[in-house]
DNA sequence: TTCATGTATTCAAATATTAGAATATATTAA
DNA sequence: TTAATATATTCTAATATTTGAATACATGAA
């Protein structure tokens, strides 16, 4: 999970509202399929599809107890981006110098205007 | 910048090559559309196409100078997701107790297996 | 005004993603 | 064995994304 590739395949695959939801509740320990049913309304072929994308893309693995398969997480990318999803930010950046009606600036570069 | 859909939004924005370069490269400082297509091996077109999804999810703004657009960071939540792309991770987390080859394990839930 | 440059928009084609329905597989219990 | 439960896979239709080509628009220079 170090290539910028693998980073990018991970962001694609977690920028869904039920594979977020999928992994904040594997932040939280392990879980079995039917355990994602009874908080995602949607339905089970669907929760299969989305683990798989997920374990595919290298974010999430399983165990088998009897008839459950056990998710859990697997890559330590997941917590640090769950993390800054659940945090609160200022609405801006303090931005360059320039008017916000007019919309001009100054171009810091040497490219001609 | 603090609504769970703006959120996945913006990761949804973010997770494509040409789109984190961007990201990157205004990191650094204010650009505008040239000096993105001096380093981005992509069509004029389809760089201000980037730039229009990027500003559509709110992460970036601009403002102008004579003929120059001259693009910047607007969303602090940026900042901190380049931030966690650079970032090296170890492989995997520590995960639970479970054999690798047989994927057996105990499901930690009350659910009749 | 005309020309050149910087940038955006529109359109169309190729490709990818998403979700439901139906079905398949595996395991436990009876 | 059979039945029931847990989960995965395949197929399909709808929708979204991506890109290039062509074109439009805006500004500064001549």
């Amino acid at each position: 999970m170090n290539k910028l590739g693998e980073k990018i395949e991970a962001l694609k695959v977690i920028a869904h509202p039920a594979r977020i939801a999928i992994l904040e509740e594997l932040s939280q320990g392990v879980k079995c399929v039917s355990d994602f049913q009874d908080f995602l309304e949607i339905r089970q072929s669907n929760v299969s599809q989305h683990l798989s994308a997920l374990r595919h893309a290298g974010l999430i693995d399983y165990f088998i107890d009897g008839r459950l398969r056990c998710y859990f997480l697997k890559s330590p990318f997941i917590l640090d981006l769950l993390e800054i999803v659940k945090k609160d930010y200022p609405c801006e950046l303090p931005g360059p110098d320039c008017c916000p009606v007019t919309k001009k600036g100054t171009y810091p570069g040497d490219r001609r205007r």
